[in-house]
DNA sequence: CCTAATCTGGTACGTTCGTTCCAATCTAAG
DNA sequence: CTTAGATTGGAACGAACGTACCAGATTAGG
């Protein structure tokens, strides 16, 4: 034993595993091959199958990868104001959709692999413990799912599209329901979707 | 023109449809080509390019199919009681697990896929409005929400994973917060999950 | 320095895929 | 019956894939 794992090893293992990333942003999971993973990544293919020898292996690193980013994200949360988290959730959901959209593929995936299921736990339990640790929340444990529902309907829907309206949607999830009877906010600032 | 479209060709049609969903759930997206749906429904592989001629034909199909079902789903909750929902929502969540997560494969696809758009939105709609019926809602777009939440949680986590679990998180999420501030009620019936 | 392990880049094999083509068969309208 | 259009089953092509292999380069420990 002598190299172990070299410096210049782990740059090309974190090369490929955001080219992953970038592969599924642009044509989903089953777009996701060696070659167009160590094509996207500047590399040979013998790269790609030298550092992650079966393709399960590429997309295990990579959702482990995403979920450490998403879980800073949260942690964030912890200590910003409602509006900053706003901000972050419209920019993650609209602006950046095709990464949240590629990290949603990623946790669907997990539902079949069991390597993955600790993963996409540390991802939803670093939600909920952001949630548990701000301020006002009154139920964290329901707000989680809420929020991940919100998460998904702006994806899918588009909507709630503008900040102002995304965080009086937060208001409305995060607080008890004490002004507002019903319905969650429509967008304030711009249009809807197409 | 006289044929037009023949008996025989819709039932052939639906068939493929169906087996589309049963190859989804056994190796996910990726594993469903014109082969695979062809022999899972028993037909030689022209049968599948005839009647789709493209992949995305034979998805699309499948998603708009497998979106009709579950919005008689959401229907019938409109009229059963809350332990019918919740019983339904276990049987799907759990024991036709892999159906449900096929489906959510197809909603994920639908993300991308402006032809899914249409689709994916009844299926929400069903939801919503079936929540807006139910006596008792006091926020139904929020409930919604959380609804969905919840079954991606039982999805991943597999909890609350009994009946009675999953109706006590109804009845938490449904109605409103006044005999309990906070959590999610534990499994009642059956242990956690691994 | 030396040696062993890691790393590198390229090639090649066998499989599976989407897609196309075609001759034969079936079906319904005139 | 006749005929046009729908359907059927089989075969084949080119492309892309996972995987395996290997000879040379690089690196780290002794």
């Amino acid at each position: 034993m002598s190299a172990a794992i070299t410096a210049k090893g782990q740059v090309r293992r974190d090369a490929l595993l955001d080219a992953v990333i970038r592969v599924l942003e642009r044509g989903g999971l089953c777009s996701v091959t060696h070659r167009a993973v160590a094509n996207e990544a500047g590399l040979p293919l013998s790269a790609a199958t030298y550092y992650f020898a079966t393709l399960d292996d590429l997309l295990t690193g990579a959702l482990r990868r995403a979920t450490e980013g998403q879980v800073q994200l949260f942690a964030r949360l912890r200590d910003g104001t409602l509006a900053d988290f706003a901000e972050a959730l419209h920019r993650w959901t609209h602006v950046d959709r095709a990464s949240a959209i590629a990290q949603y593929e990623l946790l669907l995936l997990a539902m079949r692999r069991d390597g993955l299921r600790e993963a996409a736990d540390s991802w939803y339990r670093a939600l909920e413990e952001a949630l548990e640790a701000t301020a006002g929340v009154a139920r964290p444990q329901v707000a989680a799912l809420t929020l991940d529902g919100l998460v998904l309907r702006m994806l899918w829907r588009g909507e709630p599209s503008s900040v102002g309206a995304i965080e009086a949607a937060l208001r409305e999830i995060l607080g008890d329901a004490h002004d507002r009877p019903d319905r969650l906010p429509p967008s304030t600032t711009s249009g809807s979707s197409a």
